[in-house]
RNA sequence: GCCAGCAUGGCGGAACUGGUAGACGCGCUAGACUCAAAAUCUGGUGGACUUACGUCCGUGUCGGUUCGACUCCGACUGCUGGUACCA
């Protein structure tokens, strides 16, 4: 009989789900192993081939785990709130619950029809009520604890649409749905003060086992800086600037000041300010530029100094001048910078376009040219009791000085801002706060929770960039939860980032509705000890994720406080033709035509042999095609079995199969784990008759990749038993040492002649063998010999 | 600009801590089977020279360290990702 998947697959897919074979046993004997998946957003599209390829790696250690004994979570949930599913639902008349009902069912057969291994029985979906009650929850936490405020910000808002938009629909400064130029506006908004947390999620990262690019983008994204705050005086006045500097040390260089478009000073100090008019229209600009064009056109620093308004140099007493310049931002640091032209190249950029005095204070460079920016081995000039000090010894030098005159001191400053937590939509969790116009805000109580979506006709948003909750009156009208006295709820929805900060928290108890989960269940199943995910999410959702769940851990809900063990990311899927997949370039392959046309088995090899899988790789038909074919191969070997014991040399190449594929699915070397596979059945196929035991093996180990067919061809063999609890093939150390190695004769590191000898030949022996060649003697050809460098087990090298 | 990563046959990719470059797959090619084709099986397949045995060259470019470099170091080029005037 011929292999067909179109059979075998559904068989199998209905005997594993109808029985929920793969179903998490809470509080079982067995180890625990939690592999997470980053969970999908259901589009109406279906899965795409990067999804595959994201849970294939897990989907595998998952079945490993299951077969070496341990009770696996491997759970999968969706991921639901957001914009796509809200506009096609006002494109299509749609309401997005519907949507999004419809999307989920679609993605959960797509994902049956491949026979991944989820629980299926734990499904979180981020709009459930059930669910979001928690998220909601949660939020009320932060609240409480003072890490969730409101404050003014601008945000992206098309004056012809009356909508706020997200920076995606705002992209080079036009409005996505009509073009019109898109202005910034001022308003009240929720924050996160994920700041708070900087310090812990730095200092979790040392546990995190992972690769160290995605260690160093989380720490780069943290952006944590040492240096010094200094406080500048204002001449003639009660004001000061305070600045944050890395480079204390050139204190004695700044000769100007800058400070941002947007600082307090200009609006204190107003009265002093000469030249307001200049100001207040550069200020004007600053704030009609998008945030584009004040990052992109870097070339021109433009600035206005202030007249009228002078600041004292700490160091060198002397007065400086001020300019307000939209290179200085205000949310980074103070707002304020010393300008040093000598050793920063944006200050000597604006010093040189508005003339401005440079002094040199790090000698090693010629300031007038360009800054010096060395800190190894510049010295300290012109710089009063520091001068003749290197870099190292005159930051600290300088911040004591500072300490002691009481001017400043050492300060830590991070990249990270609080995370803006607000949309102004109508698909998402609505946040859960009354506005009381004698309370003031007021969390709403915790057995009022959830706040519920209100079931509408019209979700578009409502004019003046407000939500479309606001519109709504039954929803918006309510009494104050603290005094009883009429109130308005808060109408901005959660960002998607909200309902995915906990998600994995909730798989460990789905149902529950006292709790967002048992804490005796999180105790058994977290950590999460494998975490797959997208590149591209390394640095905001893991890092918000792991700040929720540190802060959760601090108020006591979760019994650990990092909630990963090792974080591991794929790489892109390419078209076939090495460009990203889209659909405008026509390039994009739909998994679910492979599983059609080569069976799912053949979908699932593939797409982990396709290459390296941290690396991104262009899509190959022809790939498939033989990933189908080794599916054959191993098929058609079961009608070449035999009883008889496998010979000492075919046991050799089973054991050495399983120790390598054992090592490599541990190192995500998923690719090369299937070489290995393909090299056993290469081999085996190669035999006159095939040895049942070591088939086996071949079967259990192919098993994770290729689930179905191995089934069916267990089955086939006469076992009762599924694969799925299967003991996992162990290597036996005997079969693993050669008594013989082939080592290679090289004379002056070019090879030269091969030989087998045995595994413990002394080196003496080796010398004269290599040395007694025929081959090497022609390459020798009577020159002295320097030196013969043996390396056992490897090589032996004569230099001549 | 800065940070990180990558660069290996016709193609996707292997090569552990420096030690036989090109595993495995695709493609191509010759042969077997077939009336024929498909499928399958067997052999070959980095380049140049050579009747052959072989020899030389070869891991983006240039240089260095080493008995020995795809691997380490320095400079450069190109591509990918992240970030954005970060003080």
């Amino acid at each position: 009989m011929r292999y067909n998947p179109k059979t075998i697959e559904p068989k199998w897919q209905k005997t594993w789900y109808d029985n929920n074979v793969f179903a998490a046993v809470d509080f079982d004997d067995k180890p625990k192993y939690y592999a997470l998946v980053e969970f999908p957003y259901p589009s109406g599209t279906g899965m795409h081939v990067g999804h595959i390829r994201a849970y294939t790696s897990l989907e595998i250690v998952a079945r490993k785990r299951r077969m070496e004994g341990h009770n696996v979570l491997f759970p999968i949930g969706f991921d639901a709130f957001g914009l796509p599913t809200e506009n096609y639902a006002m494109q299509a008349k749609i309401h997005p619950r519907t949507v999004t009902d419809q999307n989920i069912e679609t993605f959960t057969k797509q994902l049956k029809d491949v026979g991944f291994s989820f629980d299926f029985d734990r499904v979180v979906d981020t709009t459930d009520p059930d669910y979001y009650k928690w998220t909601q929850w949660i939020f009320l936490k932060l609240f409480e604890h003072g890490l969730a405020y409101r404050n003014k910000t601008d945000v992206n808002y098309c004056p012809s649409c009356k909508v706020v938009l997200s920076n995606e629909e705002s992209q080079g400064g036009a409005c996505d749905r009509c073009d019109s130029p898109v202005v910034q506006k001022e308003k009240d908004v929720w924050f996160l003060k994920i700041t708070a947390y900087a310090e812990k999620l730095l200092d979790g990262l040392k546990d995190l086992e992972t690769l160290p690019r995605i260690k160093t983008e989380q720490e780069n994204w943290i952006g944590r800086s040492v240096g010094a705050e200094i406080t500048f005086a204002v001449a003639d006045t009660d004001e000061s600037l305070r600045v944050f500097t890395t480079r204390p040390d050139t204190l004695f260089g700044a000769t100007f000041m800058v400070i941002a478009p947007e600082h307090p000073l200009l609006e204190k100090a107003r009265g002093k300010i000469r030249n307001k008019d200049a100001i207040d229209r550069y200020r004007e600009q600053a704030r009609h530029k998008s945030e584009f064009e004040r990052t992109q056109l870097v070339k021109d620093k433009t600035g206005v100094r202030l007249d009228g308004l002078e600041a004292i140099n700490p160091g060198t007493k002397k007065r400086i001048p001020i300019f307000v310049a939209d290179y200085v931002m205000m949310g980074y640091g103070t707002g304020a910078i010393m300008a040093v032209p000598g050793h920063d190249q944006r200050d000597h950029d604006f010093a040189k376009t508005h003339n401005l005095d440079i002094v040199e204070v790090i000698q090693g460079g010629d300031v007038t040219e360009a800054a010096y920016t060395d800190t190894e081995t510049g010295i300290l000039v012109n710089s009063d009791f520091l001068n003749g000090m290197d870099v190292k010894e005159a930051i600290p030098a300088t911040i004591d000085f500072l300490e002691k005159e009481k001017l400043g001191s050492r300060a830590i400053n991070y990249k990270m801002k609080d995370w803006a937590f607000n949309r102004q939509r109508y698909w998402g969790e609505p946040i859960p706060i009354v506005h009381c116009d004698d309370c003031g805000m007021v969390g709403v109580n915790e057995e009022d929770l959830p706040v519920t979506l209100p079931a509408v006709e019209r979700f578009e948003p409502a004019a003046d960039g407000e939500s479309p909750l606001a519109a709504i009156d039954d929803f918006v009208n309510t009494t104050c939860p603290r005094c009883g006295k009429p109130a308005k709820r808060e109408t901005d929805t959660m960002p998607q980032w909200a309902g995915s900060s906990w998600y994995f928290l909730r798989y460990t108890d789905p149902k529950n509705a006292k709790a967002l989960a048992d804490y005796k269940k999180l105790t058994y199943w977290m950590n999460v000890d494998w975490y797959n995910g997208g590149m591209e999410h390394v640095t905001r959702h893991v890092i918000y994720s792991r700040f929720w769940h540190l802060f959760l851990h601090d108020i006591g809900v979760t019994p650990m406080g990092e909630p990963y063990k090792k974080r591991t990311a794929q790489g892109l899927i390419l078209g076939p033709d090495g460009d990203k997949m889209s659909k405008s370039k026509g390039n994009v392959v739909n998994p679910m035509d492979i599983v059609e046309r080569f069976g799912a088995d053949t979908l699932r090899l593939y797409i982990l042999f396709i290459g390296d899988y941290e690396q991104s790789t262009p899509w190959s038909e022809s790939g498939v095609k033989g990933a189908r074919r080794f599916l054959d191969k191993v098929w058609r070997l079961a009608d070449h079995l035999t009883d008889d014991t496998p010979s000492t040399e075919v046991l050799k190449i089973v054991h050495k199969t399983i120790n390598g594929v054992n090592a490599d699915i541990e190192a995500s070397k998923f690719n090369t784990a299937i070489s290995k596979l393909m090299t056993l059945a290469n081999d085996l196929s190669a035999l006159e008759v095939v040895p049942k035991d070591a088939f086996e093996n071949l079967l259990r180990l192919l098993h994770p990749f290729a689930p179905h067919i191995t089934e069916e061809l267990n089955e086939r063999l006469g076992n009762r038993e599924s694969l799925t609890f299967a003991a996992y093939p162990k290597p036996d150390p005997t079969y693993l040492v050669d008594d013989t190695i082939t080592m290679v004769i090289s004379v002056n590191g070019k090879v030269r002649d091969k030989i087998e000898v045995a595994k413990d030949t002394p080196r003496e022996t080796l010398e004269s063998l290599a040395l007694d060649s025929e081959k090497t003697q022609k390459f020798i050809d009577g020159k002295p010999i320097k030196k013969v460098i043996v390396v056992p087990g490897k090589l032996i090298n004569i230099v001549v």
